[in-house]
RNA sequence: GCCCCGGUAGCUCAGUGGAUAGAGCAGCGGCCUUCUAAGCCGUUGGUCGGAGGUUCGAGUCCUCUCCGGGGCGCCA
């Protein structure tokens, strides 16, 4: 915002400093402004100098010396000098800020999410369809602690790309197979219990699989696989309600079985043969690899064929997914007729990519466990996306070790050009394992019982601690908002500890309210300004007229809150650009410290300084219009009020 | 054996190859007759696990290594 005025006046500069031939015509690297390190460097710097030197063929401070002087002329710039080994650093004029703040203000009361204009968005440079699948847990129990990390972070990954410019789509892949083994002890599981029948060795207990059970009603004596589809739709609908409520919402939920039903799965096998890239041969080939994923070796083992295996049954069905990178050859039809999970993959990627509004790039959230799973969803979606290879073409010959895996040089060109392209349009976000810390011990996420810890008891939990004499509406949104903010504080892959203790705690050190409470007290000054000196609060045409008043110099507290306003959409895009989602966190806690340091320091309402006080009213939209921005994208909200808690009694 | 993650202040963690490595909490000391003190200000506290390397410059990039967490099924 104001540092994308800035570098706009930077390549303009830089652009001028070649074309007078100040400066050779180089590859320079970017010109950009930058926060510094301590505010007393200024309030922006520029660090172009030391990196350009060496383009330039002259040393950092010459070069520097010559923006200084551009920058001089530069009516948004105040003062400008030459610091350290090379650093620019800036301090910007009374009307950079007006600019600024004006900018601000236009998109006060917009969604972030909705309105393409809001000031939070940075510009897209390249605009993409990217499909995002996360949380996709098995229908078998309600969503988990653990999996509320995937979430919380897929949620507010897509908020951030669709804030960034991008059309995202949220989708939720049912794992409803039917032959899904752990469907099957599921099933089997609530049919004991409603039954009475023997309970399964590997049966699921706990009290949501009564729940379940108690809300079946068979008819007849119904098969396992009606068991299966029943119970799997009553925990579907307890995860959507739970999902809901944790405020994660999906515009597809997709059903693998709608694949098997339809053919699609059986016609993808098929057309993977006929490419080649599947094949029966009775062997299964793996990759040796040694550091840095080097591939050491290829390994072909003989798979053993029973001769006595019923007639009728046909041999194993293999992905050559080595041919595609993947460590393993995965079994897509086993030889008893029954398909892998994968095999369902198969055709669900491929479905992605061929829809009416289909997708560029798809996005996967996992979880720590599925870690191994990268290297085979790529082959998976190599597999589909490649041609088939023509017998005759040429190409360079096959090292020794290739030729243990591929049968031609086009082949295996066409097979590492397939899985190069998939990595360019699969992209799988692992987020790492969260441990749930309990008056300094770990908490276990199972219960003895066979319960499981699930999002939706965090939630109450967080909630009736965190308050407990509020209603239970406004504690499942505590539970919620703290819960989301503790996922979103640490980078998705790193593993974290979750303090429950912290989260429930309503003090000055838990940063949820912290965040909330300065979005509070903007309402409070709001209300205050209407209710005891309406005529200086800022309605938007009052606070623009205000604003076009003479510039004035603003106090510290003020650039430094206007700044850190100024910094969500750069936020916005590096976050969109890496997924690194919690820096959006970080973001909210600084923009809540510029907040409230501003509001200690600076008095908003006074009567009489009335121009001041209407800039510093339109500071505090500036500032709620951010705040709100990054806790929509982080799916917390914004509270228009917080009541002090009580005072511990003396 | 291979893969992923981590090691930064007493604790929990930030930290785009750039300036004297920063917050919060804990500790110590201040600030409510004025818009909510869930706040603000000051202060104490560091061999960025270790060793090499690249660079004008490394907590950040590369190699090796030590310690801790997790993963490597014809389960999903």
């Amino acid at each position: 915002m104001i540092r994308s005025l800035i570098n706009r006046s930077l390549q303009g500069h830089l652009q001028a400093l070649i074309q007078a031939g100040q400066l050779p015509d180089a590859a320079y690297p970017p010109i950009q402004c930058e926060a510094p390190k301590q505010p007393d460097h200024g309030d922006l710097a520029v660090p172009f100098a030391l990196g350009a030197a060496r383009f330039a063929g002259m040393n950092p401070r010459a070069l520097a010396e010559l923006l200084v002087e551009r920058l001089r002329q530069n009516p948004l710039i105040a003062s400008v000098e030459i610091a350290g080994p090379g650093f620019v650093n800036l301090r910007l004029s009374p009307t950079a800020y007006q600019q600024a703040l004006n900018a601000v203000l236009n998109s006060a009361g917009q969604s972030v999410l909705r309105d393409a204009a809001h000031f939070g968005r940075p510009s897209c440079e390249r605009p993409e369809r990217i499909n995002v699948e996360f949380v996709s847990v098995n229908p078998n129990g309600p969503i988990t602690i653990g999996s509320g990390r995937g979430a919380a972070y897929g949620s507010a990954l897509c908020n951030v790309l669709q804030a960034a410019g991008h059309t995202v789509h949220r989708e939720y892949y049912i794992n409803d197979g039917v032959n899904s083994e752990q469907m099957r002890q599921f099933a089997l599981s609530v049919r004991a219990l409603k039954l009475g029948t023997e309970f399964p060795e590997k049966g699921y207990k706990g009290d949501y699989v009564q729940a379940v059970a108690d809300q079946i009603e068979p008819q007849g004596d119904p098969d396992v696989i009606w068991w299966q589809q029943e119970a799997q739709a009553l925990m579907l609908q307890r995860q959507r309600r739970d999902l809901e409520t944790f405020g994660v919402a999906f515009d597809t939920w997709f059903s693998e079985q709608t694949l098997h039903d339809s053919g699609r799965v059986r016609a993808c096998i098929d057309e993977l043969e006929a490419k080649g890239i599947a094949d029966r041969q009775p062997v299964r080939r793996s990759l040796k690899l040694g550091k840095k994923s080097v591939i050491e070796d290829v390994i072909v083992e003989d798979q053993p064929v029973d001769e006595d295996d019923a007639a009728g049954s046909e041999p194993t069905v293999w992905l050559r997914s080595t041919k595609l990178g993947d460590d393993k050859d995965r079994v897509l039809r086993r030889k008893d007729g029954r398909l892998t999970y994968i095999a369902g993959d198969v055709a669900y990627h491929d479905d992605k990519f061929n829809r009416p509004a289909n997708a560029d790039r798809l996005i996967t959230v996992l979880g720590p466990d599925h870690h191994g799973f990268i290297g085979r969803l790529n082959a998976v979606v190599a597999a589909m996306q490649m041609p088939r290879v023509a017998a005759n073409a040429e190409g360079e010959p096959l090292s020794e070790i290739d030729a243990k895996r591929y049968t031609s040089p086009a082949e295996r060109d066409a097979c590492q050009a397939a899985a190069q392209d998939a990595e360019s349009k699969l992209l799988v976000q692992i987020y790492q394992l969260v441990r749930f810390m309990k008056d300094g011990q770990p908490a276990p996420m199972r219960k003895r019982d066979g319960n499981i810890y699930a999002i939706s008891d965090l939630i109450e939990e967080i909630g009736a601690q965190a308050a407990p004499q509020a209603d239970r509406e406004e504690q499942v949104r505590i539970g919620r908002d703290v819960a989301r903010f503790f996922y979103l504080m640490r980078h998705h892959d790193t593993t974290f500890d979750f303090d429950l203790d912290l989260a429930a705690r309503q003090s000055d050190e838990n940063p949820v309210f912290y965040v909330q409470y300065a979005h509070a007290r903007i309402e409070q000054v709001l209300r205050r300004a209407r209710e005891e000196a309406s005529s200086l609060y800022p309605d938007s045409n009052a606070v623009n007229g205000g604003l076009t008043a003479a510039a004035r110099d603003l106090h510290e507290r003020e650039k430094q809150l206007l700044l850190q306003v100024c910094a969500l959409p750069d936020e916005v895009a590096l976050a969109a650009e890496d997924g690194a989602v919690n820096r959006l966190t970080n973001y909210a806690m600084e923009l809540a410290r510029a907040y409230h340091g501003f509001y200690d320091t600076c008095r908003v309402i006074d009567t009489d300084a009335p121009e001041v006080s209407q800039q510093r009213l339109a500071l505090c939209v500036a500032a709620r219009t951010a705040l709100q921005g990054v806790l929509e994208l982080l799916g917390v909200s914004a509270p228009l009020r917080m009541d002090r808690p009580a005072a511990p009694s003396e």
